[in-house]
DNA sequence: GTGGTCTAGACCACT
DNA sequence: GTGGTCTAGACCACG
């Protein structure tokens, strides 16, 4: 599992945890009945405390992304490609909205905005390493 | 001012107040030498407590964004012309960086994700009624 | 067995169990000297664990409403006619006891509250069918 | 507030609060705007757990049920008279759905649930007196 | 083994 | 003052 969180964060652990799965599950790295990890495992490999997990879990319960069975580890709740691929366009969209907002609110015309976040997507590619080949 | 709060947000307000005031700066919308309403009147004018004014006020303070002069209100301090497009450009850039990291983690090709950018920007443009020209 | 388990309800499964079995005997759907089937056709049938059914069917032999005999299914214990008959009004007791409860809590009008259960008890007549006549 | 939980119950605390809350809201004891007590003073009166109680609460916020407003209690959210009409009488039906539910699978007749519906409302008019007689 | 719940006590952020 | 969050550790119910 990908998940880091970052305890000096000013956002809350438990929806640093909720964020990620929301978005490994809308990215589809973790596909329609898949397995989470379980409560303790989680806790322990990220070094939080189990219940800190369990309230993030018990959340994207609620939120009908996961699905508890008794005695079982949460599972991945189901959805049809349409739904997955609806899910994640509107991910990436509240991703966009902010910087939308800012966007206007300091008056760049669209082209400016565009091209500096073009300028990022294209520097992020080589972040962690190359990710195959792209001339 | 064109300030608004929204006490329902989990961002706190104090830091609304902040974003804003940052960004009317940044934009231009609000020049060196321009006065800032008084605290007792912007916390009357949008319902928020006197102190959580107060407190932002201090903050861009000491964030060298406004100048505070005994008996008299905040006003916006000075900055030269190339300052302040550095300064517009990173407020863009910081707005955008959320948006690029979730276009990554949901493994949006960089054209799909500046499509729908582009796309939100547009549809912006008309949201809340028309902002005056654009051929 | 007309027995269905929903392994989302928060209701433990081996309860789920245990009220329906209860009921069918109440009901008289399942008579004295009836042979119940076995846990591991019953467990089968339903897709749950076969612990889960063994302990519904200890559970209910300790409440003396089966009787394990060894090597051999468990069958229903017998009880007379008129204990039989307190049985079942007494478990509509039961069953009655949280709705009086709501509807005083709610301030409803015993006229009020009868009128909904009577709608209700008609309505589930014919269950998923439909439901706007009823001469 | 005439709140009470039973720690003994098999139901969770927290979620016997939830449902004493979203019972008061729904009979109009609890009116929109009506501030809940803090969740230090109810934890203290009911000698559970903050933390207990502060969870009930986030849960019921997140019905929009009740507002949540940074620094002060939480309130009741407004509703319009309609919709709240419309609440308690779905709140009432949830709590009459298992009694039909096992009226039917008892194989009771509506008319004989009915009488001993209508026995215990009455009977529980004056739930805490002498109930022997009642002409 | 799993998750759910609760306690006790602490710290922080906000108003 | 308020609520939000987290830790540490315990117990229970379920499978």
């Amino acid at each position: 599992m990908l998940i880091v969180v970052d305890p000096h964060s000013d956002i809350p652990v438990y929806k640093q945890l909720m964020d990620q799965i929301r978005l490994l599950v809308a990215s589809g790295a973790l596909a329609a009945g898949d397995e989470l990890p379980s409560t303790r495992s989680l806790s322990a490999e990220l070094g939080v405390n189990p219940m800190t997990v369990s309230k993030a879990f018990s959340l994207l319960e609620r939120e009908e992304i996961v699905e508890r069975r008794p005695g079982r580890p949460l599972v991945v709740k189901g959805t049809d490609e349409a739904g997955r691929r609806e899910r994640r366009r509107e991910a990436l969209r509240r991703g966009l909205d902010p910087a939308v907002r800012v966007a206007r609110q300091l008056g760049f015309a669209p082209g400016e905005a565009l091209a500096l976040f073009a300028e990022l997507l294209g520097a992020s590619r080589d972040e962690s390493g190359p990710e195959e080949d792209q001339p």
